[in-house]
DNA sequence: CCACACTTTAGAATTATTCTAAATCTTGAC
DNA sequence: GTCAAGATTTAGAATAATTCTAAAGTGTGG
């Protein structure tokens, strides 16, 4: 297992990539998430943290998630924050979603996904990818 | 290109099968989604949905895209609607999303993944694999 | 020590989704 | 056909999720 020590540095070090800071609040954020590895919605995360630091607010939870997304410490399971999109699409295939200007894009799937692996005892009976990156279009403007 | 009929016969054995009717609400929505196939939210649905049947409702909307995704027609691009989940794993894995209970597990990710490929032009740097089934437990329970 | 940029805070505002109760529609039994 | 039961839709309220705002606090370099 990391170190504090450690664990504070790298934290720094990847919040500090991204141009932001490593805060009181950012790193019990983090703790949070790590304490208890159940894939929390911001509100848990918001109970959970007031418990060490019961001035922390709802605003500062978003925004340490978000800082910690951005700098690559965690990842939110779900494509985007906000109002879920449907396709009618029922071909299987994967979504790219372009990180600029948010489009959701359909793309051919490989097909060895199909028998991807899961644990025994489990039943899969479908699945979604989504890619993230710059479209073309995005990738051009740069 | 299907026949407006064959459509029709499609939406009602999808539907059927699970259970629920084809309405004109449903059929509407369901035509929403295959004319503009953009990944509108439920709120542009609505707002596409009223300009042909004024007097569709939102809770309607949401409802008929709830049959349409239960039984096959659309998929919602999301994992699930509601509170977005965080995780701090960032080794590469996929999450397993139990249908039953709604717990998401982290699973293993087939490396052949990793080489998945993108569209000319498109730069991808990450991605998000959920499989979608039921957990060993709550396939004990059946 | 000061200026400046970054952060946090409380709470309001907005957005997304779900719920409720009443009205309407369908379907199958008679 | 008519009726009852169950499914569906509606408007609008309620709740949940997220973002915004303005003021206060913090830290860093000069």
């Amino acid at each position: 297992m990391r170190s504090h020590h450690h664990e504070e540095q790298h934290l720094t070090e990847q919040l500090g990539a991204t141009g932001l800071r490593l805060t009181p609040q950012r790193q019990q954020v983090y703790d949070v998430l790590v304490q208890k590895r159940d894939h929390p919605t911001a509100e848990e995360v918001f109970i959970r943290a007031k418990k060490a630091m019961p001035e922390i607010s709802h605003a500062t939870v978003y925004n340490c998630l978000d800082a910690l997304v951005k700098s690559g410490l965690a990842r939110q399971v779900n494509v985007e924050r906000g109002a879920t999109r449907f396709c009618p699409n029922m071909i299987e295939h994967s979504h790219f979603h372009c990180r600029d200007c948010g489009t959701i894009y359909d793309v051919d799937l490989p097909c060895e996904i199909l028998g991807m692996a899961v644990p025994r005892g489990f039943r899969a009976d479908g699945f979604d990818v989504t890619i993230h990156g710059l479209c073309a279009d995005c990738g051009k403007k740069k």
